[in-house]
DNA sequence: GTTTAGCACTCTAGCATTCAGAGTGCCAGA
DNA sequence: TCTGGCACTCTGAATGCTAGAGTGCTAAAC
C-alpha cells in the first residue's frame, strides 16, 4: 500500500504539511504555487494533491477548501520528511540550568516536565517507571505517638516511600534498629516486585520458623510495599492548562477527556510503557495511540537512559498540529540533559 | 446602603436566583410569576425587580431580557435567603467511608479533595496550613552511595519530609544517630519557623564552641529544613477538569488563568489562608476574592479541626452559579468528617 | 396606594438570502 | 507531462426579516 512517492510529491506533501503547521488553515493550490522552491502551476499541484488524497495522506474538510494532512500524511511527515530543527548551543544551555537537581529524584521528574511544557507550550510529561526499580534499604522509626512506626523504604533509583503504621506494641528502637538490619541484609539489591511476592508467600506460610526478629521486620515492610506498588507518582504531568488556548483542540468534551486521563493515568502509562521500549525518539500521532482520548492529539516520547540503561521516557502531548521539527529535537535534548544529570550524580 | 428589602422583594429575589442557579437562563417576569408561592402578575414582579436592579442586585444583560444575579445579590442571597439543604444521614456515612486514612495525612487531604470533586462535580481544594506545624523527630540514614545521607523530618502533623543531600566525608552510622540524638533532644516540639530560624543564625555565628555532633545534625538538617518551607504541597487540589464541562465557564481565556492559578497555587493560597481565620463556613463569591483569575468563580471553604483547634480549610471552586445550598453542606460535611478522623486519629 | 392590564418598544435568536472569495475538477491545448 | 481556462461548489460574512420574550410606562381597577 505505501508505494513510494514521486520526489515531486514527497516535496508538495513536505511544503503543505509544514504550511498547515505554521498557520492552521487548509492549504489551497494556489497558496502552494506561490510557496517558493516549488514552480509549479496551481493546476498541477492539483492533480499530485488529488493523488496524495488518495493515498490518504491529505484530506479536505469539504468539497472545495484546501488540504489538511491525516494522522497517515504526519506520520509520513515525521517518518521521511521532516527537517529536525536542531536546538543552538544557547538554548541547551539555557535548558540545563532549569533541571534543578536536589537529590530528590521526583523533583527532578517535575521540573523536567515544567521545563518541557514552559519550552514547547505543551503538556510535559515524563514518567518514571518503576518495574525496574530494586530495593536499596529499609528503616523503621519509632514514632512519640502510641504504637506507631514509621517505615522508610528507599529505592535503587534513590526514590523514598514512608508510611505511618499502627503495630500490636511497642517496640524499642534497638529492636527496630535489628529488624531493619535483618531485612536489608535479607532482601537488598533485590527487585522490589520479587519482594512484594516474596512478603506475600511469607504472609501465607506464616511460618513459626522464622526469626522473630525477620518476622517483625516482614510485617512492617509489607504496607510500605504494597504503596510502592502503586504507580501513581510514576507519571508527571505539567502545564496541561497550555493545552486550554490552542484552538486545535476547540471540543470541550474531548479536552475533559483529555484531563481526565491525566489524573486517570492509566491509559497514559500503558502508552507510555510502549514508548520505553523505544531505542530513540517515538512519535504517537492522532489515533495511533489506540487511546480515544488522544484522538487529536500527538505524544512524543524519548526514553532517558541512567548509566547506560534506559529508566524511564519523557516528552511532551500536544494536537496533531504541533511543530514536530522544533519539538522533536526539544525533546531530545530534554532526554539527554536527564540522562547526563541522573549518571553525573551516580557517579 | 443595605437598607432592608421588603419581605416580598426578598422572596422575589430568593426565587430568581434559585431559578437562576438551576436553569442558567436569565429569568423573566412571566416565569416568575407562574413559579408557585408567589400569586403575583408579571407587571407587579416587573415593578420589584426594576428595584432590585436599582440595589445592584440584580442586572440584565441586555435591555430586554431575563435578570441574572449579580455578586452582590448572590452575597445577599447566600447570607440571608438561602435554606441549606442538609445531607442525609445515609450520603455522610457514604462519604465517611471514602476518606480512607492510612496514617500519611497528604493522602488524607488528596482523598478529601477527591471525595469533594466527586460529590460537587466541582474542583476540590484543601489547604494543609505549614504555620502551626512543629518539630518532632528527625533521622539520619547513611546510603550506599558515596558520600550520602537521607535526611528525614517528621513534623506534629505526621508529613513527613525526605532529602538526600551530599556531606563531605563519611559518616558512620553510630555518628549519624548521635547526631539526630542530638538534634531532637534540643529541638523537639519546638515550632519549625522558630527552628529554621535558628539554624540560619547558627550558620552565621559558625561557633566552634559546639559540639561536634551538634554541629554536624545542625548541617545535615539545615537542607530538610529548607525544604519544608516550601508550601508547594501546602494546597491540594483535584477535579479541576469538571470545570471544563461548565458552560458558564466558557471563555477559555479565563479558564486559562484559573488552571494556571491552580498551578502557581499562589494567589490561592493567600485567599484560602484568609478562610482559614473564619469561625465557620466562608462564601467567596466572584470577585469579591480579589484575584482576577477567580471573577467569575465561587469558592465555599470550610475550616477544619484536629483536636479542637483549627489546621487547615477544605473546600470547593465552582461557577458563582454553583447550588450554593447543597455545596454548602457538602463542604461542612467534608469538613466535619476530615475533623473528626484527624481527631480520633491522634487519640 | 398598591396592583394589574394593556401597549409600545427593544433586543435576541433563528432563518433564508445574497455575494465574494477561495478552491476544486476536468478538459483541451501547448 | 504540464498548463490555462472554465464551470462548479462550498464557506463565511453580511443582510434583512420575523417571532418571541421581556421590559417600562401609563392608566385603570381594587
Amino acid at each position: 500500500m505505501q508505494m513510494a512517492l514521486s520526489p515531486r510529491a514527497e516535496a508538495l506533501l513536505k511544503a503543505l504539511i509544514e504550511r498547515y503547521i505554521s498557520d492552521g488553515q487548509p492549504v489551497g493550490s494556489r497558496t502552494l504555487s506561490k510557496q517558493a522552491g516549488l514552480e509549479l502551476s496551481p493546476a498541477t499541484i492539483r492533480n499530485v494533491m488529488a493523488d496524495l488524497e488518495d493515498l490518504g495522506l491529505i484530506s479536505s474538510p469539504h468539497t472545495s477548501s484546501g488540504r489538511v494532512p491525516t494522522a497517515l500524511g504526519y506520520r509520513m511527515f515525521v517518518d521521511s520528511l521532516l527537517t529536525v530543527r536542531p536546538l543552538d548551543s544557547a538554548e541547551i544551555y539555557r535548558m540545563g540550568d532549569e533541571l534543578a537537581y536536589d537529590g530528590d529524584p521526583m523533583h527532578l521528574m517535575e521540573s523536567a516536565s515544567s521545563l518541557l511544557s514552559q519550552v514547547t507550550r505543551l503538556a510535559g510529561i515524563v514518567l518514571v517507571p518503576r518495574q525496574e526499580e530494586s530495593f536499596r534499604q529499609i528503616e523503621f522509626l519509632s514514632l512519640p505517638a502510641a504504637n506507631r512506626v514509621l517505615v522508610i523504604l528507599v529505592t535503587s533509583s534513590g526514590r523514598v516511600h514512608n508510611r505511618v503504621i499502627r503495630v500490636d506494641r511497642h517496640y524499642s528502637a534497638a529492636e527496630l534498629v535489628e529488624a531493619a538490619n535483618c531485612f536489608n541484609d535479607l532482601y537488598s539489591g533485590r527487585p522490589l516486585s520479587e519482594i512484594r511476592n516474596s512478603l506475600l508467600a511469607d504472609l501465607q506460610s506464616d511460618g513459626d520458623a522464622m526469626q522473630r526478629a525477620v518476622k517483625n521486620a516482614t510485617d512492617m515492610a509489607r504496607h510500605v510495599f504494597a504503596d510502592s506498588e502503586s504507580s501513581a507518582l510514576d507519571l508527571v504531568v505539567s502545564g496541561e492548562a497550555n493545552l486550554l488556548q490552542i484552538p486545535d483542540l476547540g471540543d470541550v468534551e474531548k479536552l475533559r477527556k483529555l484531563f481526565d486521563a491525566f489524573t486517570t493515568k492509566r491509559d497514559l502509562l500503558h502508552l507510555l510503557d510502549r514508548s520505553m521500549h523505544a531505542e530513540s525518539i517515538q512519535v504517537f500521532i492522532g489515533s495511533e495511540s489506540g487511546y480515544q482520548a488522544l484522538d487529536e492529539c500527538s505524544v512524543v516520547m524519548a526514553p532517558y537512559q541512567a548509566d547506560g540503561r534506559v529508566v524511564g521516557t519523557v516528552g511532551v502531548i500536544g494536537p496533531t498540529r504541533m511543530a514536530y521539527d522544533q519539538v522533536i529535537s526539544i525533546v531530545d535534548v530534554t532526554a539527554r540533559l536527564l540522562g547526563g544529570v541522573l549518571s553525573t550524580e551516580a557517579r
